[in-house]
DNA sequence: CGCAGCCTTGACAAATGTCAACAAACGTGG
DNA sequence: CCACGTTTGTTGACATTTGTCAAGGCTGCG
């Protein structure tokens, strides 16, 4: 593995305090492997026999039923994704495809669980890791149980405001991605979009611009419990 | 602490393995408490002073947002709840309130956090617990973003009656909680069950009868990986 | 009995999805 | 560089799903 990509997958929290010597052993077991876009990484169902770690690119979560899709999430640099089902050795609930161009490392799920029982530093980061995404998904929850779909839409979009630290960005996804994602049609999307031009959101391709701060707060009413990253 | 209480616990997955020493110490500085039905025990984004378990009775985890609130689980004896934030040392995401007579375990969080830092074993089962809860919330979400309210519903019907064993079975909630649960009104829950007849559902108050199991199946599709509670 | 809460029903409104058409953006091969 | 086809995004018309409001029935309990 080079040399790159050792230090970057071991800055993650999950790593950062294990010994030297369980982290060497896990990472000498790994395999790194560069992916084109839409390659279908993991597929829901099938056994879970890696822990995949993004090094670069980007990776869309999903999951099927009945013939219809759903985005869950895309996971980006430098992160890992499928921890709980690696560390319970059970299914994956979600499949996994490349966005774009994506290098990713693999740890056999085997090793990680090994890695588990033997290091406690690794366990502690482990259950700080599992929390956080606890949390995650139970606040994706309530967005989508308690607002509409404009809502989660205008919510998003201060959001994204957040992290970019700038009152005009670009979505991160396609559009139809983002719909997906928000739980709702392309269509709808796009009308939800029009809909809070009148609370000043100004839209031009991919490019977003909040022209009146204020306003869309208003009517977004964003909330930590559900919005804040960190919380 | 009554003898029956502590042997309660002592059996969760959670403490099982504990070394006797760490779980004494925790039950040590737990309280035990009796609460009347109706009574809030937590309400959401306060900082997380107490890790519950429920030993008797129903506690209903709930969330509200902007006037609008939604039921988000129910949790039965014996378990624990709102593990995640104890162990993070952050705000409540959910509220809970007893929904009967109920009997709770509370361990402080710092002790918790205490435990989790000086038993490896007891880190161990918390990354279990926490990796199925994980699971828990992905499973919920995928009902909730891949099916409408009727097939949620006829899905639910069907895991209830894996739960009893039986195709005769009551609601173990009041309709207007299942409703809320389930991400719908009572009114569209009401016009639900009214849908399902045509499948093979009978309603008779809260009782339940599956009265054509292939028909019903053909119409919910259950799906292991979003209706198994084990996967 | 009579009240209060839950459930159901009907009528209606709002939100969201579907389908079809078209425009815009993108990538590929000539 | 352009022409072409493919994909994505938008828009309109319409259908379906879901929510809202109001009324009434049922049930349980003081």
């Amino acid at each position: 593995m080079p040399d790159s990509d050792y230090s970057e997958v071991r800055k993650l929290h999950l790593f950062s305090q294990m010994e030297d010597a369980q982290f060497g052993a896990l990472m000498r077991g790994a395999y790194v492997q560069n992916f084109p876009p839409q390659i279908e990484l993991i597929t829901e169902g099938d056994p879970s026999d890696f822990l995949h770690i993004v090094v670069s690119g980007a990776i869309e979560l999903f999951s099927s039923w009945n013939g219809r899709d759903t985005s869950m999430a895309t996971v980006r640099p430098v992160s890992t994704f499928i921890l709980a089902a690696s560390i319970k050795d059970a299914a994956y609930l979600m499949s996994a495809r490349t966005l774009e161009k994506s290098r990713l490392v693999l740890i056999p799920s085997q090793d990680v669980r090994a890695a588990f029982e033997e290091s406690s530093s690794f366990a502690k980061a482990i259950v700080l890791e599992l929390a956080q995404c606890y949390r995650s998904v139970v606040k994706n929850t309530k967005d989508l149980k308690l607002r509409t779909s404009r809502e989660r839409l205008a919510n998003y979009l201060l959001r994204q405001k957040e992290r970019s630290g700038s009152l005009a960005f670009d979505l991160a996804l396609e559009k139809r991605r983002l719909a997906s994602f928000l739980g709702m049609t392309p269509e709808n999307l796009s009308r939800s979009f029009k809909g809070l031009e009148a609370y000043g959101v100004k839209v031009t391709g991919n490019h977003i611009v909040i022209t009146d701060l204020d306003d869309l707060t208003r009517f977004a009413k964003p909330n930590p419990l559900i919005d804040d990253f960190s919380v």
